[in-house]
DNA sequence: AATTAATATTAATATAGGCTAATATAGCTC
DNA sequence: GAGCTATATTAGCCTATATTAATATTAATT
């Protein structure tokens, strides 16, 4: 499933935004997602298993509780995507900036 | 709407990817998009209305075509997004760097 | 001016996917 | 071990939205 379609859900970007902060248990976001738009611990704990299953958060257990932390690999796929686009808006750049500009992308092992 | 809603479509994607690479006009859009994903000339129209409404994308006439482009303003919203996310996969940079890797955030026009 | 070409719009339909309700599973606490 | 807590799963419903078919609009061509 692509990246964008992952994201192009409001319940789905907020939980991310929950992680970027750090770890947080499952009852923790359903407490705050759920208070946000108004919907049960069953719509959020689907949407944590879709967060899961696309690789953008990973899961351990602690005792009962699952405790949730952002998994990066899917999102150097979206930043992947906006090079398409960085031209359109990033001022011009001598060669290093654009190399640091672009994350050292070269540094990234090898597919 | 969120960016991310706009993204979230693949048709809406490859479109954009097209127009990355330069203006084209609607029924050059068509052409590619309709037999890729074998959806008619209708549904096209109707999300490049979307990418126009939404600010992705901007549409002049040229006679009886009209000739589409990226509209960056948007994307930059979807890069904005991304620093929550940047610090899990980005190297450790020094400030200058981390300026430069942020597409000097701050030259940026004021809201 | 009539016809054709290029694109957009409208209305109706279908499908995907997000949600609730109910239930299941596993760990804690007494 | 019984009951409570934390979380996940399943089934079915509902809605949003992408699509088609048909039609409208505007410009080019003859």
């Amino acid at each position: 499933m692509h990246a964008f379609d992952i994201l192009g859900d409001p319940v789905r970007r907020r939980i991310l935004e929950l992680l970027a902060t750090g770890e947080h248990s499952s009852g923790d976001i359903v407490a705050v997602v759920g208070r946000e738009f108004g919907i049960t611990q069953s719509a959020v704990s689907q949407q944590l298993r879709v967060l899961r299953e696309a690789g953008f958060a990973s899961v351990r257990a602690d005792g009962a509780r699952r405790i949730y932390a952002v998994e990066p690999a899917r999102f150097r796929e979206v930043d992947d995507w906006l090079d398409h686009f960085r031209s359109f808006w990033l001022p011009k750049l001598d060669a290093l900036a654009t190399e640091v500009a672009r994350g050292k992308r070269k540094r990234r092992s090898p597919k």
